[in-house]
DNA sequence: GTTGAGCGTT
């Protein structure tokens, strides 16, 4: 299992679409594209996870820097967090 | 407009 980040994404961009356009490159077992639980508005980025590695490097190699409706989107290996639970 | 929400523990 292999989780990328997928930054500067359009606002038009949501969890369906981010699957659509990650399909493609492998099998996802995870998605999701953050937006403020307040505004309901996309924070424009998200995360994929692949079921493999080599799906997730296909994935950074196909999108990142790749153009989505007129932006370059950022895709990579993310961060990982300090903790599980995060709390 | 760039590295998580949500669960209240899995």
């Amino acid at each position: 299992m292999s989780k990328i980040y997928v930054g500067n994404l359009p606002w038009s961009t949501n969890n369906e679409k981010l699957e659509l356009a990650f399909a493609e490159h492998g099998q996802i077992t995870d998605h999701i594209v953050m937006s403020d639980r307040e505004t309901g508005r996309s924070r424009g980025f998200g995360f994929v996870t692949f079921a493999s590695a080599e799906e997730a490097e296909a994935a950074i190699a196909a999108k990142n820097d790749f153009e989505l409706d007129g932006r370059r989107i950022t895709v990579n290996m993310a961060n990982p967090r300090p903790q599980q639970r995060g709390w």
